[in-house]
RNA sequence: GCGUCUGUGGUGAAAUUGGUAAACACAACAGACUUAAAAUCUGUCGGCCGCAAGGCCUUGCCGGUUCAAGUCCGGCCAGACGCACCA
């Protein structure tokens, strides 16, 4: 018998699915639409086995969706801005273009191999002009629409890579990519208002049921709603000072005032106070990160000035602290120190009045805190007017009273912020503003965008190559043609992934969406990618959605509908004898389990299973397991064994299983199809063939539930019980058992199809089927087909199970219970113990309780 | 510190959502075929006791609810991820 020939077959197939365009899609009003997308690569220069896994998970539920009748979107394109092209440019003097367009070109071959039913005539880059020439649009929309806006601020400034960074590309105080330690500095940035929608960003997840708990909540963390009390302080000689407070029912204990260095009030007071000056260089110098934040020592810096409290005729003195943070709630607090860990700590070191105001219900009036601050539930006391109510009760009452003498109000607030989109690199989308010293701000008209990169750039002096230009930045004022500058930063490229699943669904067109293809596709039903992007990319294409909503380029809130967030490839790390990292591909494995490196013979330590990375150098080529046993393979494996959900563990048996698998299934198909005709459906079934037809329509209701719910590897045991049965078979020449096999054969090509398209349309051909199985209705199960006409019941005496039975199904409970009671094992196990209670669970279960 | 999740054989895991724990694989072992190897096929495969029939135990740990718990409840332990001076 031939063996299956992957290489040929697959080649084969790919190029039939191209010629005739199977998988471009057309809005068809007429057909339920599925948008299935996986999260678009960066170009970085070769796919790695976390993109096989996305994207072959993404594929099966698009060919599923596409057999259930489903008109299909499942488009591809490149996230292709970033620092690595401009790394590249410096490292090995390559222009960034030509670097990224060589990548994508290797990459998108890689994934053609892959044999996923992209529709690429939709493919797009985000480094073409005319996708980040419909972002500039799109950007001036929102500019007119107020949701942009520039502002001087603080910002992570990385000092070799002469960027911004944003908060999260700050690790351990170092910029992520240069390990350079990060300064702070005072620039003027772009900001989209994305504040502006952090109640509804936050409500709204309450409404999105097909994404994972986890993303949601991390969502929430992020978003950090919080309600409280804006109070204010009265403070001799100046403006009242203004907190915000969660806990508004401690005010009593009030033992202090703490404001931000960058406050103005403190900025006023370090004016004719050099030792408040110093303090204040001192906090912004401090460490930017959380880690070391949470170590750093709590400082304060009493300014002298009192404050006094709203209900009651006592003064506080007001810090100026190194943990109060400008940018959260109104940049100063109260502290209260009996019911706050931080606050009493900081209380003891400067010697501050700590007065206990709530109380464990199991305590009395002389409870008073130690070294540990009380934050449970309780009654307050010691609080004048709020004694005896409870935490809420107080909370109420106070932001009742300081409602009502208008010197303080009920707020929400937020620990998001706005975002902060101005980067000092070259490759990235320009945006669109032009400087003019007697206009000030200008947008470049829409006719005039794109605003192109230019070719021409240098990566020889360190900064943004743009500044450097000599000639791109000078233009002239779109206002008043005097000579102007060009802004030189371009966006951060989280703009770009934003909308791009918007774009897919008109790529050409010359707007940033098409609406009526847009209304037509989205939202995307199925998003399929990483857990790290849970936060940033699908907090901002949240809001972006929303943001092109308001300026009338979407019609909707939220993009996508399902998410589902696939777990890492994971591999065992090898090193040598020196500690350094070596490849599988450079072992050989020993007799006795262990390993040598194959040039130098050392032999090699295993380290423990963790995600493929570069730098540990536990990383196996996509493109040499699809060369060396197919694409089909390689997909089979990706779905086996492991949830999608959780990580996968690559090994070298697993794909030998798969690949055996493949060949098995090849052979168990073609041995099958030999001497089969076609016959008429018969009235009578032999027993063999009434329990393959069984087995065929479980197959096909369990494994279409199981792929949308995402439970791959369910499918994937399914399909081995199914052709298990199938090999399992032997036709007694009868036209119920050729039917019989025939529709098992049938049905078993159309099941595996979504997993293994290859391999199913050449099955499909041999067989003689019409057209392609792509392009064919998945089966339809039917119910009476899958019932059995017995059952299994267990027997259990005290929850223990003692004997099983075989009775028709459905029988009835007390013929069940006689029965059961009547087995051998079953009086045994009762002995002389008399009956309590039978429980009965039909076709299931007795239970008898002596 | 707060939040979310996970914990089942040598391994990846499954369990109709409270009803026979370990489906389906991987690995291992034994056998068949072969001059031999590969491939393929057959069988065994949670633990303990027993020649056997069979018995007892077993889903991180402790307790609870229930006729019945991997599944529900309470407490603990371990690990992963996220957030974190957030007032």
């Amino acid at each position: 018998m031939t063996r299956y020939n992957a290489a040929l077959t697959e080649a084969k197939w790919q190029k039939i699915w191209a010629d005739s365009e199977t998988f471009t899609a057309t809005e068809d009003p007429t057909r339920p639409k599925y948008y299935v997308l996986e999260m678009f690569p960066y170009p970085s220069g070769k796919i790695h086995m976390g993109h096989v896994r996305n994207y072959t998970q993404g594929d099966v539920v698009a060919r599923y969706r596409r057999a259930k009748g489903f008109n299909v979107l499942h488009p591809m394109g490149w996230d292709a801005f970033g620092m690595p092209a401009e790394n590249a440019a410096m490292e090995h003097n390559v222009h960034p273009a030509k670097w990224t367009y060589e990548n994508i070109a290797h990459m998108r071959g890689q994934l053609q191999q892959m044999g996923l039913s992209i529709d690429w005539s939709r493919e797009l880059a985000t480094c073409d002009p005319e996708y980040y020439g419909q972002e500039q649009k799109m950007f001036l929309d929102f500019l007119a629409n107020d949701l942009v806006y520039r502002k001087e601020s603080w910002v992570n400034w990385d000092p070799v890579d002469n960027t911004v960074l944003a908060n999260e590309q700050v690790i351990d105080g170092c910029g992520w990519r240069s390990g350079a330690p990060v300064e702070r500095r005072r620039l003027s940035q772009w900001f989209l208002k994305i504040t502006d929608y952090a109640d509804e960003l936050n409500s709204a997840l309450d409404e999105l049921p097909r994404w994972p708990e986890k993303v949601r909540t991390m969502q929430k963390n992020w978003i950090g709603r919080s309600e409280g009390l804006r109070l204010f302080f009265d403070i001799d000689g100046h403006e009242p000072l203004e907190v915000y407070t969660t806990r508004p029912d401690t005010i009593f204990g009030a033992c202090g005032m703490a404001i931000a260095a960058d406050h103005p009030l403190a900025e006023k007071l370090a004016q004719d106070n050099p030792d408040l000056q110093k303090f204040i260089i001192e906090c912004r110098a401090g460490a930017t990160t959380e880690e070391a934040m949470e170590k750093m020592e709590k400082k304060g810096f009493d300014t002298g000035i009192v404050a006094s409290t709203p209900f009651e005729d006592r003064k506080l003195p007001v810090f100026v602290a190194n943990f109060v943070l400008m940018d959260y709630g109104t940049g100063a607090i109260f502290m209260s120190a009996a019911h706050d860990q931080r606050d009493l700590d900081f209380a003891h070191k400067y010697d501050l009045d700590v007065r206990t105001v709530i109380r464990p219900d199991d305590e009395d009036d002389s409870y008073a805190v130690g070294r540990q601050a009380y934050v449970g539930p309780g009654k307050l006391f010691n609080s004048v007017f709020l004694d005896g109510m409870t935490i809420e009760e107080a909370k109420a009452e106070v932001a009742r009273r300081a409602e009502e003498g208008n010197f303080g109000k009920k707020t929400i607030n937020f620990r998001l912020r706005d975002w902060g989109i101005s980067r000092q690199r070259y490759w990235g989308c320009p945006i669109p503003i032009v400087h003019c010293d007697d206009c000030g701000i200008v947008p470049v008209p829409k006719t005039e965008l794109p605003v192109k990169l230019p070719d021409d750039v240098g990566f020889d002096k360190p900064g943004n190559p743009l500044e450097h230009h000599p000639t791109w930045k000078n233009v002239d004022c779109p206002n008043c043609g005097k000579a102007a500058r060009r802004e030189t930063d371009t966006f951060d490229t989280f703009i770009d992934s934003s909308w791009y699943f918007a774009r897919f669904c008109s790529p050409k067109s010359d707007e940033p969406v098409d609406i009526a293809a847009a209304d037509y596709w989205l939202p995307v039903d199925q998003y399929v990618g990483g857990v790290e992007h849970a936060i940033l990319h699908l907090l901002y294409s949240r809001f972006y959605t929303r943001a092109m909503k308001k300026v009338g380029l979407s019609s909707m809130d939220e993009p996508f509908d399902g998410l589902f967030t696939q777990g890492m490839v994971c591999h065992e790390t090898y090193t040598d004898t020196k500690g350094k990292w070596v490849y599988p591909a450079d072992l050989i494995h020993n007799e006795d389990g262990s390993y040598h490196e194959k040039t130098s013979g050392e032999p090699v330590t295993v380290g423990r299973s963790v995600k493929m990375s570069k730098s540990k150098k536990n990383v196996v080529d996509p493109t040499e397991i699809i060369d060396q046993y197919g694409a089909d393979t390689a997909r089979w494996f990706m779905l086996s064994d492991s949830p999608p959900e959780r990580d996968l563990e690559w090994t070298e048996e697993g794909v030998e299983g798969a690949w055996r698998f493949t060949q098995r299934l090849w052979r168990t198909i073609t041995t099958g199809m030999e001497g089969l005709t076609a016959v008429q459906k018969p009235a009578k079934f032999s027993k063999a063939a009434q329990d393959l037809r069984r087995i065929c329509h479980v197959s096909i209701d369990s494994i279409g539930r199981d792929i949308e719910d995402f439970h791959f590897n369910n499918t994937v045991a399914q399909i081995y019980k199914f052709s298990n049965a199938i090999a399992a078979f032997k036709p007694d020449g009868s036209d119920g058992d050729a039917f019989a096999l025939n529709e098992s054969l049938t049905v078993l090509v159309q099941l595996v199809a979504p997993m293994m398209p290859h391999l199913a349309e050449e099955m499909w051909q041999l067989m003689g089927m019409p057209g392609i199985v792509t392009d064919t209705l998945w089966p339809t199960a039917q119910p009476e087909l899958m019932q059995e006409n017995s059952v299994t019941i267990a027997i259990q005496v005290k929850g223990k199970l003692k004997d099983t039975i075989e009775v028709a199904k459905d029988m009835d409970k007390a013929e069940v219970e006689k029965l059961a009671l009547a087995r051998e094992r079953i009086q045994n196990a009762v002995g002389d113990n008399p009956i309590r209670k039978v429980i009965v669970v039909h076709n299931r279960i007795v239970n008898i309780v002596i």
